[in-house]
DNA sequence: CTCGGATTTCAGAAACTTCTGAATACTCAG
DNA sequence: CTGAGTATTCAGAAGTTTCTGAAATCCGAG
């Protein structure tokens, strides 16, 4: 989009750290732009490409360079639905932050989330349909598609699960 | 959520059509939760829970209570991502729009577009990533899990082509 | 070719979402 | 138990998206 061109690789230490945080802002927009809230989306993006193992609220709050309230709410958000995880650290007032082992699954999983509210929208469509108009006839179709699509996806993740624990692991 | 209560069925004549409309509304909601601009949202739910076989754009304004510019707006969305079809109608100064046959299989491999994206910046991440820290682990499992999607999908869609040919057609 | 209904465009208004900043509430070390 | 460092909350500011209304444009019928 703006600075195409290649650095040659084999730099040694150079603005390793820039590009770095360009491609986790990217991954940001993206998250957005499809139904995470914006601050969410930078927080989960900054916890993926960090090279410290585990992040605590200050750490985030200086990455990302906003306020603390706007990166407290965020890991609330992010916890509560998984994707994030509070990590135990004895003895420090601070509380650490890691992406969770199994987030892609989980993520993946909330879009059936919306399959779901998607098949049960068609289902009362076709209950409150006559069967004279056209509307019937789409919702039936509607309902079919997510109907199939729920019942392919557990074997799909489980498919993955165990690609990925046949893999390294 | 708000008016549980259950009208008996088998009443004739009444009000079928809020029904109709709240439930479209109500699919509204959800695709627009998800990504999809509020008024093509509601513009495709309308079209999905229309009665007659083909809206044209001064129904749907109509329907919806907007202003004229909106559907539009709307429509010119829907129709470039290929989920509304304009429908020639022959000696008729209005246009008549109607929701695209496969529009179900083709809001979904939207979402493909999405993880397609992901693919690509996670394999960015990968490339630029040290080995010696965290981040890169992270986003070679991203990366391995967006390739196995992107893998199975296909063939997913497939399997509903043949399937919804097999049943009634 | 001309008329008139229908659609498109766009500037500004309205509504909504998101962030900041500061006050409040926790929580662990000592 | 107390204090210092952290985290949470929330009112208001800032920014963004979305819609309206009206003017301009398009297009088929006659």
């Amino acid at each position: 989009m703006m600075d195409t061109h290649r650095r040659p690789r084999g730099g040694t230490g150079l603005p390793a750290a820039d590009e770095r945080r360009e491609t986790a802002e990217q991954l940001a927009l993206t998250l957005s732009e499809h139904g995470m809230q914006r601050m969410a989306a930078r927080v989960l993006a900054a916890a993926i490409f960090a090279e410290q193992p585990t992040l605590t609220q200050g750490e985030l709050t200086e990455e990302l360079a906003v306020s603390t309230g706007a990166v407290s709410g965020a890991i609330t958000m992010l916890t509560s639905v998984g994707l994030l995880e509070r990590v135990p650290a004895a003895g420090s007032r601070r509380d650490h932050y890691r992406l969770r082992d199994d987030a892609w699954a989980r993520l993946f999983s909330r879009q059936n989330e919306v399959v779901e509210a998607m098949l049960r929208m068609a289902r009362h469509g076709v209950e409150i349909t006559s069967d004279e108009g056209h509307a019937r006839p789409r919702l039936e179709e509607m309902r079919d598609f997510y109907e199939f699509m729920i019942g392919e996806f557990p074997a799909l993740i489980e498919r993955w699960q165990q690609q990925r624990a046949a893999k390294g692991r």
